[in-house]
DNA sequence: AGTTGACCTGGAGTGCACTCCGGGGCAGAG
DNA sequence: CTCTGCCCCGGAGTGCACTCCAGGTCAACT
């Protein structure tokens, strides 16, 4: 299994390193191995993990509904534990932001358009 | 010309009093008039405008761009002001944003139809 | 005349998500 | 053996976008 040092690690999920320990600190997270001397060593399912992290964040998540979403996965050997229905709840969420924003690009053309034809070209 | 009171216009475009008067603190508004004891009153317009705004800030644009965006609008008059380019670059930005959230999207339809498999159906 | 309620102001406070800082440890190169 | 680079830690600081607060004005109602 490929392990990573933290500046690699920190490559590889476009997360700096203070911030791949706040999310650890914050238990999204780990815990991640430790060389004898305290460095960390991240794996492949780290970095993965990080992945889905990050790519949830960028869809707007917040901490806190990354922490409840980690709660659940550890939990989840304990029976069911509405994992699927947070997801979902989320993914409704998700759905409604993408909603607005299609709608922004909307009114972003009409003002282009508007713009455009009132500004002549300005086209350098 | 259709005109509201405060509590009017909050309701009309969804931001508190406080964010309205913030709004205008930084000038992404108004001026809006005011009665002889000082009270604003907002116009149709201040209130379609700010419309525009919440869809702008909706769709993920900061302060700070809002801010651009208003630059633009005033010095319009005095020929091109790159006011079409600032919105062309919001434009691609904004459809950089969406594709990311649709990729969180089908992230969360892929760990959606996993745990949903795995889980059973926990449906109550 | 008193009370209520909507509104005014400048400035302080909040919550989030980082980001930076100072002080220190350890390993390999010169 | 010192120097450089990468890493450790806890805690303080930052920037954003509000949100709240104290103290005050005014109009209308009772």
């Amino acid at each position: 299994m490929t392990t990573y040092a933290p500046a690699e690690a920190s490559e590889r999920t476009g997360l700096s390193l203070d911030t791949l320990r706040y999310y650890e600190r914050l238990g999204l997270f780990g815990p991640v191995r430790r060389t004898t001397t305290g460095h960390r060593v991240y794996s492949d399912h780290d970095v993965a993990w990080v992945g889905l992290l990050v790519c949830l964040r960028n869809a707007g998540l917040g901490i806190s509904d990354l922490q409840q979403f980690m709660g659940r996965m550890r939990d989840r050997s304990s029976g069911p534990t509405g994992l699927v229905e947070l997801l979902e709840e989320h993914r409704s969420r998700l759905r409604d932001e993408v909603a607005k924003m299609n709608l922004a690009l909307g009114v972003l053309d009409d003002k282009i358009a508007y713009y455009s034809a009132q500004d002549g070209q300005s086209k350098k």
